[in-house]
RNA sequence: CGGUGAUUAGCGCAGCUUGGUAGCGCACUUGGUUUGGGUCCAAGGGGUCGCAAGUUCGAAUCUUGCAUCACCGACCA
């Protein structure tokens, strides 16, 4: 795939489109691979298709190597198929809807479980035709509440998504494994610097699940490592140990002390300079409830120690909590507590209290009074507060004890690039996929399914490789490998005989070369390609072309090097790939 | 969806406080100049000032409504 500067879009920008917050959102505007047609919808230009196009080369070559079959099934979706399933209700706005002229119900697909679960209960009906894992790579929207950072997260993007069929756990397990090892080899060869996590399996259900995650500190998502293992997961799936010193007995009694303004913790605990691992936060949150439920709606508390943060996936998934996990508001806060938020402990308190196992070991500890303004010091559990449950509720924090029991934990930032998960017979059984087994029985089948964010990959990969004058990709996703850049072509007819001559070399040998054969100056087309990022420059001029030779520059080391015309394309092929 | 802010030429911005019919840099066109790191000079083209209504002799500027976009939060295979 050669091409000529003049006759292509580069389209680089000089400065930076105010829009664009993070790094790789800024380089792609800027080295002209994407545009912004609405929020969180982008047009590739020329240079981000290409971007696009070698990562999903990669992708399909390690899906088929892996034993996956591609097929490509429709974005657009009917309703039925999501009546049949149940996410039709369950899923809220995020599922775009419409309906086309008979006023039937369309929806746009975010993901394709029911579609295939469709197929694959339409084509297989015996035990011999399985397993069988089916992928595609395919646009996909998902109307996102707030699309942000470019493609990185976009409302309508490119996804790798593959889904498998069995007949046991066992069978499901074994694809489950190939996609793991297929995964790795894809982030490997794509040159990121990722890692494998375990993690928390969300709205999609199932139990077993990891991620892929790119390390970069722009990351959305915080992961957590042991240093002393391989263990790793998401914080949302990141078990926080109980503490194993027990819980000091109480020395103090209860006392009311006066917080007049001093709602948060930080203003607590600098009030009353006291550290915020001795205060107790407490949240209230809607209780589950039944659905012809009538009346007001039921609270839990749960309380944290000052210092942590609630994990609301293992807020929600804890019994008797409504899910999704949903604040109280000020008025039900004051209904229940009678005072407002910066003010509300759980002494006295008329609803059911959750304590994470970190707040349950405290004792002496401050809290709301449950009167404005007011807090009270000294309070136990069991004195002071009785009636409540012990469960784990915080994010872990870094030097938490591992989970796995060895070592402590380090926390990292994550741009999540792949998900792998064991579905089991949740899609099936809704929607009555089975095959006849061997004894001649029907019997539903179990599922996995295996995302990759083809279009986050890109930016990702940005993310880790950029410098001061632009993108530094790893090789084997760069637009192009070669940059041929000749010095005043125009003026020099054995510039331009060597440059074009070079072209031909070059694409005959199969490099994918840019020839950048712009009237321009020095310096723009420097600029250009620093910031575009191709790996292996060739800069053409008048002074070295006495000795018959060319300079060459490669991006990521910024080597340079004089080099012998004659044996450059050799020499060039044994360095790209 | 809540909070905050923005919207003036393709991009980045000034002008708005104090109303008088729009400007700068980059980009683009033409001519010259320069030529191994985003040359310099000159001349040009390009704007319903987000949309709608109101106030006014007169609105980019003041008022109201709406839309879009962004950021923070919530949300999230």
């Amino acid at each position: 795939m050669c091409m000529r500067s003049s006759q292509y879009l580069l389209s680089t920008l000089r400065e930076t489109p105010a829009e664009a917050e993070i790094i790789s959102h800024q380089l792609m505007m800027r080295a002209g691979m994407i545009r912004r047609e609405a929020s969180g919808m982008y047009t590739y230009l020329p240079t981000g298709v290409r971007v696009l196009r070698k990562v999903e080369a990669i992708v399909r070559e390690e899906m088929n190597k892996a034993g996956a079959i591609e097929v490509l099934m429709p974005m657009v979706q009917p309703a039925e198929l999501w009546q049949e399933s149940g996410r039709w209700e369950k899923m809220d706005a995020e599922l775009l809807r419409f309906k086309d002229r008979h006023q039937r119900d369309f929806v746009l697909g975010p993901t394709h479980e029911e579609v295939i679960t469709d197929l694959v209960r339409k084509e297989i009906s015996s035990y011999k035709q399985l397993p069988l894992n089916l992928y595609q790579i395919q646009t996909k929207f998902r109307d996102e509440r707030r699309p942000r950072f470019g493609v990185m997260r976009a409302r309508e993007f490119l996804m790798k998504d593959a889904y498998s069929f069995h007949l046991s756990q066992e069978c499901l397990e074994k694809t489950y494994q190939a996609m793991y090892t297929a995964y790795c080899n894809i982030f490997t060869r794509l040159g990121l610097e990722f890692r494998p996590v375990q993690a928390d399996t969300g709205a999609i259900g199932g139990a077993v699940s990891h991620e892929f995650h790119v390390l970069a500190s722009s990351g959305e998502d915080a992961i957590v490592f042991s240093d002393a293992s391989d263990y790793a997961a998401n914080i949302e799936k990141a078990e926080a140990l109980a503490p194993t010193t027990p819980r000091p007995a109480a020395t103090q009694a209860v006392a009311e002390v006066a917080t007049p303004n001093a709602g948060s913790i930080a203003e607590v605990s600098a009030l009353l300079n006291v550290a915020a691992s001795q205060i107790v936060k407490t949240l209230l949150v809607h209780a589950a409830v039944a659905d012809d439920h009538t009346g007001p709606q039921p609270l839990v508390a749960l309380l944290l120690r000052g210092d942590h943060e609630l994990n609301e996936v293992k807020a929600e998934k804890t019994a008797g909590v409504k899910s999704p996990l949903t604040f109280a508001s000020d008025a039900e806060i004051k209904a229940v507590t009678g005072a407002s938020a910066g003010s509300i402990g759980p002494v006295g308190l008329a609803c059911r209290v959750i304590v994470d196992r970190s707040a349950a070991v405290l004792a002496d500890f401050i809290c709301g009074a449950n009167k404005d303004g007011v807090h009270l010091t000294g309070v136990n559990f069991d004195r002071d507060v009785t009636n409540y449950e012990v469960a784990d509720l915080r994010n872990v924090v870094e030097g938490d004890p591992s989970p796995c029991g060895k070592g402590s934990l380090v926390i990292k930032r994550g741009i999540e690039v792949g998900h792998i998960f064991q579905l089991g017979e949740r899609y099936a059984a809704a929607m009555k996929a089975g095959v006849l087994n061997e004894e001649g029985k029907h019997q539903i089948m179990t599922m996995g399914c295996y995302g990759v964010g083809v279009s986050r990959i890109v930016a990702a990969a940005i993310e880790q490789n950029h410098d001061e004058f632009g993108i530094t990709w790893p090789e084997a996703i760069a637009p192009f490998q070669v940059a041929l850049v000749p010095m005043n072509m125009h003026k020099s007819v054995r510039i331009q005989e060597t440059a074009e001559q070079l072209y031909r070399d070059l694409q005959a040998a199969g490099i994918d070369v840019m020839f950048d054969d712009r009237k321009e100056r020095p310096g723009v087309m420097f600029a250009d390609w620093e910031l575009l990022g191709v790996p292996h420059q060739i800069v053409i001029g008048e002074r070295n072309l006495d000795n018959q030779q060319v300079e060459y520059k490669n991006r990521r080391s910024g080597e340079k090097e004089l080099l012998d015309i004659a044996g450059l394309v050799d020499w060039l092929k044994s360095r790209v790939k």
